[in-house]
Order: C-alpha cells, then sequence, then structure tokens
DNA sequence: CTGTTAGCGCATTCAG
DNA sequence: CTGAATGCGCTAACAG
C-alpha cells in the first residue's frame, strides 16, 4: 500500500495552504469560490479522503456511537439495530456493533473499548439493572441511552415500553381464552424490564384469582437451546400448562419448537404467546400472537435523543425516560381451551 | 464531564516520563519491576484509559474492522455477524457494522467511510460481482475478504460455498421427491453467487430433462415483501408450481408465508426447499429443508484469514479463495408430489 | 477571505 | 532500563 495522500499534499498542489483545504473539508461558508473549486479539483485528481482518526483526534469527536446488545441473532436486536444503523447513517454516524451473549463482563468490557475508541455516545440494550458503569457515566453526563432496559436507580436515560401492563396483556389474554395453567418463560431478574414483567404477570394472576405454580416458572437466562429444553420437560410431566407466556418472541419460538418435537399441537392443545412482535410473527406459516413493541419508534426515538444530547449536551437536567404503550396483537399461536 | 487523564497525567503521578506510561501500556518487556508497579498503581488510582484515537494516529492502526453486509435481520447475516463479532473480540478486533440493505450505492459508500476510519480491514458479504472499489483495494493490498460473494474478476479475497452445487442439491432433492414444477426464488444476478445458483438451477433441470418457465422466475431484488407478493401470486394461477426453491431461508419464509395466506398446506399441496440453513430452519414448528452454508466456519475462516492480511501483509501474493461444500438437509417442508 | 501556529494524546526513534 | 524529542493528519483560534 502507497502512502496516503494527506490534506497537505492536496493544499501544495491547489497553491493554498492546508487549512484552507481543511476548510472546504467543512464547508466552511466564506470563501472565495475560485479557491474553492481550485482545492476541490486538486482533491478529485489526487483521490484524496480526509483521515477521520486524525479529525476526530483534532476535533474530539468521532462521529460514532457505540451500540450494545444482548443477542444479534434475536431478531428484536437485529430489527432494531437495523433501524438505529439506518437513521444513524442519515444523522452521519456510524456504529460499533457490540454483541454481550448476555453476559455482564462482556457488557463492562465493551462500554470500556468503546470509551477508548472516544464514541461519542453508546445505545446499550441489555443492561443489568444494577450496572455500575451505565451509572457512572450517566452521571459524569456521558451521553448514553438505555433502548428497552431500566435502571433500579435513577441514574439513567431510557427509551422502554410498558413491560408491566404488556404482560397484563398476555395473561388477560390467556385467561379470556379459559386458560388457567399458564407457564411463564421469564427470563433473569437481573433485567428490570423482565422484572416488572414479572410483576405485570403476578398482578395479573392475582387479579383473577389464579394461583401461580413455580415449576411453570422459568427464570434463568434467555437461552433458546436451556428454553427449549424447559418447555420440552413441561409437556412431558402428567400435569401440564396450557399456555405459555414467553417474554420474547425469540423464546416463544423456543416454546412452540418443543412443542412440535412432543407432538403438541398450537394452537389446539396449547397456545403460545411472545413478547416484541417480530417481523416472523407476522408470518402466516406462524402466526405467532404476540405483544407488539413499537421497535421502529422506539428505535429512531432513541437515536434522536442520543444525538441531542451528543451535539448539544448543556441541558442534561432531567433524564430522558420515555415509556411506549405495548399492545396485543391475536394471531394464531393462541386460542380457546377446551379441556 | 471533566477533562480526560493522559498518559502525562499517569506520568507525572508516578513520577517517570510519559513514554515509560507507553511502555507499560504496550507491555514493553524489558523494564524494571518496580517502575512497573508504580506505574501501574497510578493508572488504576487515577482511573486512566488511554485513549484509542491518538493511538490509532500515532501507530496507523485502529484494530477496528468494517463489516459490510446486505441486511442483518435477514438471519443468515446476523448468525454470521454474531460468529464474526465474537471472534474479533477474542483477537482484539471492534467491528463497525454496515447494512446496505442491499444497495450498491451504500455499499460504495459505506466502503468510503470505512476507510475514511482507517478501519484495518474490511468483510463484504453482500459485493456486486463488477464492484470496482472492491477491485481498487484489493489491488492496492488493502485487507479485503468478501464472504459468501464472488466477483466476476479475479481481483478479490473470498470464502464462500459451492452455490452452484447447492443448488444442484436443491432440484436432485425436488426431482426424487416428484416435483416436475419448481418455481425457483433466484434473487438478482448482478450478485455472482446468485448466478451461480442459477447455473446450477439450469443445469440441473437439463440434466433431469426439465423445461423451465420463466414465469415461475423470480429474479428481483432480495425483498421478503416483493417475493411474498410472487408467490401469492403464483399460487393463484391455474398452473402452479408444486414446489419452491429458495436461493435463501429467508425467501423460502416469505413463500411460506404466502402459502398460508392462499390456504396452501406445506408439505402435503406445496414443497419449500430454502437455503442457508438459518437457526430457524431446525425448530421444529417450522422444520425447514435446506441447503447448508457452514456459516460458523465461513465466517470463522474469514476473520481468521482477514487478520492474517492485517498483521502479516507480506505475502499477498496470491489471492485467498475458498470453497466450501453445501449439504441437504431434509425436514419438514418437503415431500413427494402426489398429483 | 486565507495563512500561521499550536495542539489533540499517544508511539516511536534516539540518546544516555 | 528510561527520558527527551518528534510527528501522526487534522482542527481551531489568531492574525492579517
Amino acid at each position: 500500500m502507497k502512502d496516503r495522500i494527506s490534506a497537505y499534499d492536496v493544499a501544495e498542489k491547489a497553491g493554498v495552504s492546508q487549512s484552507t483545504v481543511s476548510r472546504v473539508l467543512n464547508n466552511y461558508p466564506f470563501m472565495k469560490e475560485t479557491t474553492r473549486q481550485k482545492v476541490l479539483t486538486a482533491i478529485e485528481e489526487l483521490g484524496f479522503t480526509r483521515d477521520e482518526i486524525a479529525r476526530s483526534l483534532a476535533s474530539k469527536k468521532t462521529r460514532t456511537i457505540g451500540l450494545i446488545l444482548g443477542d444479534i441473532t434475536n431478531p428484536f436486536f437485529s430489527e432494531s439495530a437495523k433501524v438505529i444503523t439506518r437513521k444513524a447513517q442519515e444523522m452521519d454516524y456510524n456504529v460499533i456493533l457490540c454483541n454481550t451473549n448476555h453476559s455482564e463482563e462482556n457488557l463492562n468490557k465493551y462500554i470500556q473499548t468503546l470509551m477508548g475508541k472516544r464514541v461519542d455516545g453508546i445505545i446499550i440494550a441489555s443492561a443489568d439493572k444494577d450496572n455500575q458503569k451505565i451509572k457512572e457515566l450517566y452521571d459524569k453526563g456521558f451521553p448514553i441511552i438505555l433502548y428497552n432496559s431500566i435502571m433500579e436507580h435513577d441514574h439513567a436515560n431510557y427509551i422502554a415500553v410498558n413491560n408491566y401492563k404488556g404482560a397484563q396483556l398476555a395473561v388477560e389474554h390467556l385467561y379470556h381464552f379459559n386458560h388457567r395453567e399458564i407457564s411463564y418463560i421469564a427470563g433473569p431478574s437481573k433485567y428490570v424490564t423482565t422484572h416488572l414483567r414479572n410483576l405485570g404477570f403476578k398482578d395479573a394472576l392475582d387479579k383473577f384469582g389464579l394461583k401461580m405454580n413455580e415449576k411453570f416458572i422459568y427464570d434463568r437466562e434467555f437461552s433458546y437451546d436451556e428454553v427449549y429444553l424447559f418447555a420440552k420437560n413441561l409437556l412431558n410431566q402428567q400435569i401440564r400448562p396450557t399456555s405459555f407466556f414467553a417474554s420474547s418472541d425469540q423464546m416463544a419460538l423456543a416454546v412452540l419448537d418443543a412443542a412440535a418435537s412432543v407432538g403438541i399441537s398450537v394452537p389446539d392443545q396449547l397456545s403460545v404467546i411472545g413478547f416484541d412482535d417480530i417481523d416472523l410473527a407476522k408470518n402466516q406459516f406462524i402466526g405467532l400472537t404476540t405483544i407488539t413493541q413499537p421497535k421502529e419508534k422506539m428505535a429512531m426515538l432513541t437515536l434522536e435523543k442520543l444525538v441531542g444530547l451528543i451535539e448539544e449536551k448543556e441541558h442534561v437536567d432531567a433524564p430522558i425516560q420515555i415509556v411506549l404503550e405495548p399492545e396485543l396483537i391475536s394471531r394464531k399461536t393462541t386460542g380457546i381451551y377446551k379441556p
């Protein structure tokens, strides 16, 4: 690889100073049009592109944001990431993608790395509720927003759905379909979002005078394989639930997988409801009943707010905390229970 | 935000020079252990983290690679991205994710941006077969590898499956299941990979003495909605195919969606086979018959080779061109055709 | 309107 | 084994 062409080379060729080159690169308005053109043609002829690294060092801005998420293969995350990266491109930002596999150790490591890379801001889509690094950054005034994640403490910006209500909607739906034995794939309560869903689930049960069967509750890690095994095992018991509420569509898919593996048909013998409304849920071959999260809107909002924090980080008086409303979409995987 | 702590601050606190701090940061071996400790504790106490931007400028390495792909919501890409990012983290590289939505304009823009950001290398997972920028970069000796993408010309490194054979396997399978009317969701021939699959498809047809019905071929963009509409329309005709071969599982899903929408049951009335073997294909609720790509292996290889190019880019004598073998996995969406 | 100058925070010679 | 000096390629005052 031959040596890079610098702004000095361009300056020399155009017969101007390097700072003039810098000015045209930055669209400085008060310039003689002829010199701008001279520089522009020199840039063209040399095939010059500016070194963003040097630019970042000098300007203290990288126009890069970090996006940390739990699992990019979960459509909820990839669909969100798609919106965020598109929007970012429109706003002239790049995104560094970090996949934690739901491990807090990875999360902290990635935060560290991203800070080292001097990103202008960070979006975190899977944060443990008591993570200290996030709190520290927030308190320092660093632009950081949680996407569908909430902290125990109030030291954070977040944009999320009303998870409590979402869970209630799910239980209501199942109850009205005559289900009394509901298995709940909750996920670990180290996330506030799942914690809130758990609360919503329990309160809804109470409301309908239903008792909770601890054996029907899965509260371990978000792992497709583990949930699959859990569901399969449950479905093989004498006394088994008539329905499942999974706190993500991905996990609902694992339940469907398990049901198919033991020959239980959905929705005739088992109802399944998810959470997220991933694109696949709409697929009529599957038709997953689920709770919508307004992903697109959430993702757009998150990026807009983040860029807002980055570009005018004066008034960080109150945290940004937005909660959107979920909705139930009934499709083919839930049906009326007939004993 | 208070001012950053620099290596000078650390140096001062430790009573050494900045270059010494730099040495411990870079694990320079020939140092007095006591000074190293002094520096280390100073770093600890100050909570110093080095500025990777400055480091990059000085060292001319960013330890960042660009990953350009067509659509992160297509599981084939997100599953590949997951492997690549994990592997990258292990090798101490970061990845900037770029989503082109299959537009060459975006592709070129992203390549430009990434070069500006001084990434050490680029992986491209959706490249138009005659893209000039890729050729230029390759010819300059810049580390760049195509992932499951091939160029018309030979100026490129790539790692891909034998797409030609994959398509043949699919047709063979369908043929042995008595299907004679096969619709093929090909995708645009601007990609060599799809072009090769098209060839494989046609040759297999010839081999079995089958005629190709042009109306059964979809050769436009990879768009879920368009494929859905195409398939739905076809399935509503008097004369309709008895089977579909889709050149990605994502598109196969669109076909299943369309079939469900018109009440055609799979595999009784219609067989569907995909390509990629995304995780979801294994889901027994769906059970998509498909052609495997050894994603994991391909992704690992790609990153290893790329890092190889980056870190020892002396012997770039011959291009890296690796072709892996696909395999057919028969599941539930294909069955024997009974007229 | 444009040139000069001084950093940005490190890595990297070169001395010692 | 360690310090001083220089520069990576650009931005951002400050002059003029």
